[in-house]
DNA sequence: TTGAAAGCGCTACCAG
DNA sequence: CTGGTAGCGCTTTCAA
């Protein structure tokens, strides 16, 4: 492969010339930038990005951490962060497989080695001391869906106790007096924090969560089907059920209407995260919308501008979301 | 950060010797490795990728360029690639945002900036010749889901039309005798195969499939539910419905069943890819498993084979994939 | 078993 | 406007 000395030496001038036009640089004269424009055409000449990046010592890469890719979500938050990236002719290093604390430390260390200065974040395992001890290492540190008090000028993250309450009040507008709920049984905080913000508000209104009518299992459709059964066998009366995502929402409902329950005529139903599944579901199912993708981009442009040291980053700043009610068919007014 | 300068000095050793190492190599004594590990760990040193892929002429990454991460059939192909890449202890540099022949030429050249020599690629605008080509500079390419004759050995791809022959014997099976089609209106030959396929089949067992009742649209769930409304204008009868992808067909359904008629009771409905959706419609969609998650295991897999210069690939190799039938819910016995 | 030194491809500085 | 050159951090001969 071709080289900058090749095509210095073919076109006859030195190879400070070809690098000035490479980079568009300031005082070359036309015709020196046509003749080095046609060898490195002839030859095909591509510029060693690796050569580059370690004079320069500025990787032309964004770091992403998520742990998994198929799951819609993180697909949502990658196609967020390669939005900017693409706009600013950068390029996608993704570091997946997050199951446990080492492989999330393994992951981003593969992005260090590659001097990959700008990285989007979704750690869950990780400890706040090792995230925040990090941010030494890397300047264009950000974290999305984690709040680090310390950090909290790199963190982009969502309230999931105010989408519990959006959940409530939504639900106690349409008039429905018995509640349920089925939560994930995944360590991490956002579950117990929207289950949280749900009871709060419900206890506001004069209403109480039956303990019995909370259920756990795995945040996927199978979860969603087994936990119904589980709530159905209660025997306890419910119209209004409010599930931790769409996933497991959808495989509720499933299990409702098998056992002969109409949604939303007879139980509503309410999910979270708004992801492609639930606008293809019968019904459409109302949820909370978790704006991922838009979070995505925020943390992108923050880490470019948290890496650019020119830029004094403003400490001052936070950056929580808000997750926005999304009605659709799924939920709707209890005139028993 | 640390060099190995840096960490030569502090261990009293050469800067050979912290190299022979890191990488294991061969007669170092034990003492010196021990005394560079500790120093190592404790500067917290991390060898420079960048640095090292300059002089080994070896990337560490497998680079992906596919159209776009939030289609779940794309994602699952990065997640494919991404298994083997994490195995290897390689990672994916991703290039997405290809709409023209323009866009995917620059993702490529992105990847090849970068010297990644091993490359995934799911190109349909490209030429054939171009990527023909590309091959020179790019030992390790590989093309997925399309086919070239004169690199057949770079290609893993699927059998489209086979698709469209099972999917008319499946209906076939079930008693079916009046058939119609929702095809893509995208540029590309897949829903072309897929169609003819479908028909030859439909034409050997003494069927015709009437052109009126062959409809194109975007393929996703509003195209699946604009091309349903004009079969249903058409008013002629059908009790089969073969769609070009599950997205399409889930809004045919829903399409159907808004109009009064029951899946697949009155129409049978059957999909293309099987993509997670599938499992989550209702009824569940009866659909041709598009293995692509396998297809990318096995195309990184060659591709690294191919990156491999000691190793001469075998140009006989092919890889041609069959879509299976995944019987599910949205078809059945047609007993009027 | 170890060290010195050349050089990967490029940018950036300094002279001219 | 142009060229010479040092050096980015690392691997890899070649000698010792």
């Amino acid at each position: 492969m071709a080289t900058i000395k090749d095509v210095a030496r073919l076109a006859g001038v030195s190879v400070a010339s070809v690098s000035r036009v490479i980079n568009n640089g300031p005082k070359v004269s036309k015709k020196t930038i046509e003749k080095v424009n046609k060898i490195m055409a002839d030859l095909s000449y591509t510029p060693n990005a690796n050569a580059r990046a370690l004079v320069t010592k500025k990787s032309t890469t964004v770091g992403v951490v998520i742990p998994d890719l198929t799951d819609p979500f993180f697909a949502s938050l990658a196609h967020g962060v390669d939005q900017v990236a693409r706009q600013k002719n950068m390029q996608l290093l993704l570091s997946t497989g997050l199951v446990t604390a080492e492989s999330e430390q393994q992951a981003i260390n593969l992005l260090i080695e590659r001097r990959c200065d700008v990285m989007v974040l979704h750690s869950k395992k990780l400890s706040d001391d090792t995230l925040i001890a990090l941010t030494d290492k890397v300047p264009g540190l950000v974290l999305i869906d984690r709040y680090i008090e310390q950090i909290a000028h790199r963190c982009v993250w969502l309230d999931n106790s105010e989408g519990g309450k959006i959940a409530a009040r939504h639900l106690l507008a349409l008039k429905h007096k018995d509640f349920s709920c089925i939560s994930s049984s995944y360590k991490i905080d956002d579950p117990s924090l929207r289950l949280q913000g749900f009871q709060n508000e419900l206890n506001s209104a004069g209403f109480n969560l039956d303990q019995e009518l909370i259920e756990y299992g795995e945040p996927n459709l199978q979860g969603g089907e087994i936990a119904t059964q589980k709530l159905l066998a209660s025997g306890k009366k419910f119209t209004a059920l409010f599930v931790y995502n769409d996933a497991m929402a959808i495989g509720a409902i499933s299990t409702l209407e098998d056992n002969g329950y109409r949604v939303p005529t007879d139980i509503s139903v309410i999910g979270f995260d708004d992801v492609l599944l639930s606008r293809y579901s019968r019904p459409k199912l109302t949820t909370l919308h978790y704006p991922i993708e838009e979070m995505a981009i925020q943390a992108t442009n923050l880490a470019l501008e948290l890496a650019n040291k020119n830029n004094k980053a403003d400490k001052t700043k936070r950056f929580k979301y808000i997750p926005r009610l999304k009605k659709r068919e799924s939920t709707s007014l209890n005139d028993k």
